[in-house]
DNA sequence: TTGTTGAATCAAAGCGCTTAGATATTGGGC
DNA sequence: GCCCAATATCTAAGCGCTTTGATTCAACAA
């Protein structure tokens, strides 16, 4: 444990300068090979791991990107489960609890799986900073000096903080924010998406009052909104009831689902704004014993694996979600490349899921 | 994107040395408060985000903590689903195909979110490397070179290469190795729960013929096979069948489930070396015609989360794997505090989970 | 006034590596 | 045997920060 050898204790025990201990690591190729060896042999013996930090200084490049893994759940609008040894009991696929949710993996869970794939297979090393609502700020900072890119999930970061470290190292944003724009960012056709969401639920079920609801405020979820709202108005219609988003919090999608239920008028369907409104929405109306698909239909958006076990199971429109935490990282080291080309916005394709709460497939 | 502004523009700016930027920052209760806003003005208007690197230089510490996340499912033993927008389907819960795994957290994803959640917690900065079959040594020298301490997982990094690196840094260890000694670990008592789990089939459903399947070779599948061996022998039984440990593969389980079919002798109950088995086998004998628990039972070990979902319901042993992530950072950070400590191995409670694969509860 | 003390600041020496440019070595071709 | 080019190695100057010990300064007691 005693401080470990560097440079100078191999370049000692192998007979050669400093420089060539660093070209047998760096450029082996430069050095002949009696001597790499041994160098290696050295290094070996001596159990010599380099310093990341001080090849960092010297290269002006740490040689890690960051992911900022907000994670949503911890923020004060959702709540968290203790840890514990609970959850004992089957899970039943009726009725999927908030607690429940942690259980699967989600949106941002299956996009830092795709960064994280994505890393290790270009043998990248990789930074996962989380957020940590006190000290957001200073956490960030010091992932900002850590890592050579960062990549970021919408509405995790002030945009200024962003704008900021933006100045230092390449940033990519998970989604299109109207912010930013200056920073690269790996995005899906949201609004073509919930078009065809609504399209399927109008043309294949012959609906005709379908409503919105859920989503916190972020211009995803302002494009998903705005393509529902044209989507009816281009087939003549107007909203069942008046959409709600944003929708606050997971008690006010309970609320709006109760007081729905109580008023009696019920829409044809409801077209959430992500997965988990919708499984929030199936917990409600199962709560109050309405039928779906049966009495209503309900639809999400993003893929996420609960969505495939619930019951009945969700149609959904879905994200690519490991591939663009993979193109996550391909922007950044393409812009690492090129620091000058103007910011891109790659758009990943979605794709219409249809399942059983449209009412497409036997429940 | 132009090299950043250092502790020597800010202290030019601010008109102060570049040890007061430093102390700003590190020691601010040093520096006067007039002297100190004077600082933090120029840093802010420079965009300033002090160099981790250099930091690390100087102190000789990183300041981050590692987990080398070994994806086992990487491993050539195991299949690897290409990635795609495949699974539009509902997940039948009926049988969970090895495909279907990897939609929920498998076992070291819970213990790596345990460890991302502490570091987060603390406010600890942390690189999670991942295997690639090829360069493994590579990856793993690189962020040994990276971080204060570092955590791995059994049977990720051979016993010379570990050794080597926690002469340099402390290393904790997942699971107890009989090799690794004077590492510390983190583990549980699998002898403790195999027993719990074959007492309860022997005396709650008065079971007789058991039998031992699956598991890498590991030292924890090691202990579980002999406390399983064991608690039958103070029961004054044997297997009902030759155990099959270690199993190589999932074709291996396959095939053990397979022939011990056709051969028509199945035992009362499957005891399973890890849940990822179980399902394994359940999967199997699905396809085989044959149902559980009437006709067999099965059981686990873990407690993943698949284990809830699947019909039947898993019976099996669960590990506290966040908890275990959390032990690990605190393991490695009081490592750093008292280096002379001798090695600790942390065990933590398991619990008997009992579901309707065994039988208890109706499926 | 002078001396003393404590607080605030600074100068300077690294930390372990990379890499340009200088130097040494080698091997041909004549 | 000599010269030159190519190859192999080395020297030395940083990279941006932390931290020790020195210095300056202000305040106050004698």
């Amino acid at each position: 444990m005693a401080k470990g050898p560097t440079v100078y204790h191999v370049a000692e025990r192998a007979g050669v300068s400093i420089a060539t201990v660093s070209f047998t690591f760096r450029q082996p190729e430069k050095v002949k090979a009696s001597t790499r060896e041994a160098v290696l042999a050295a290094a070996e013996a001596l159990g010599y791991v380099p310093s990341a930090s001080a090849r960092g200084l010297a290269r002006g490049r740490t040689g890690a990107l960051g992911l900022f893994a907000y994670d949503y759940l911890l923020d004060p609008a959702h709540g968290r489960r203790e840890e514990g040894l609970a959850d004992p009991d089957p899970l039943s696929t009726e009725s999927l609890g908030n607690e429940d949710l942690r259980l699967f993996p989600l949106y941002v869970d299956e996009v830092q799986r795709g960064v994280e794939l994505e890393c290790w297979r270009r043998g990248q090393a990789l930074f996962v900073g989380g957020g940590n609502p006190e000290n957001n700020e200073a956490v960030l900072s010091d992932i900002a000096g850590r890592v050579d890119g960062l990549a970021v999930f919408p509405r995790s970061v002030p945009s200024e903080v962003l704008a900021r470290i933006a100045r230092r190292i390449p940033v990519v944003e998970v989604s299109e924010s109207e912010l930013n724009r200056d920073l690269d960012h790996v995005t899906v056709d949201n609004a073509s998406g919930i078009r065809a969401m609504t399209e399927h639920l109008l043309s294949e079920h012959g609906m005709t009052r379908l409503m919105f609801l859920g989503g916190m405020p972020s211009s995803d979820n302002d494009q998903r909104l705005r393509a529902f709202l044209g989507t009816l108005h281009d087939s003549g219609l107007s909203p069942a009831n008046e959409s709600k988003y944003p929708c606050g919090s997971d008690e006010g999608i309970a609320e709006v689902v109760a007081s729905l239920c109580n008023d009696g008028n019920l829409p044809d369907a409801i077209v959430c704004a992500t997965d988990q409104d919708a499984l929030m929405v199936l917990d409600s109306l199962a709560a109050a014993g309405i039928s779906v698909p049966t009495e209503v239909a309900v639809t999400g958006f993003d893929g996420i694996a609960a969505g495939r076990v619930v019951r009945p199971s969700l149609t959904t429109v879905r994200q690519p979600m490991e591939q663009m935490g993979r193109t996550l990282v391909r922007l950044l080291l393409e812009r690492l490349d090129h620091p000058e080309k103007p910011p891109a916005a790659v758009r990943l394709p979605i794709r219409l899921v249809v399942r059983e709460s449209c009412g497409c497939k036997a429940g």
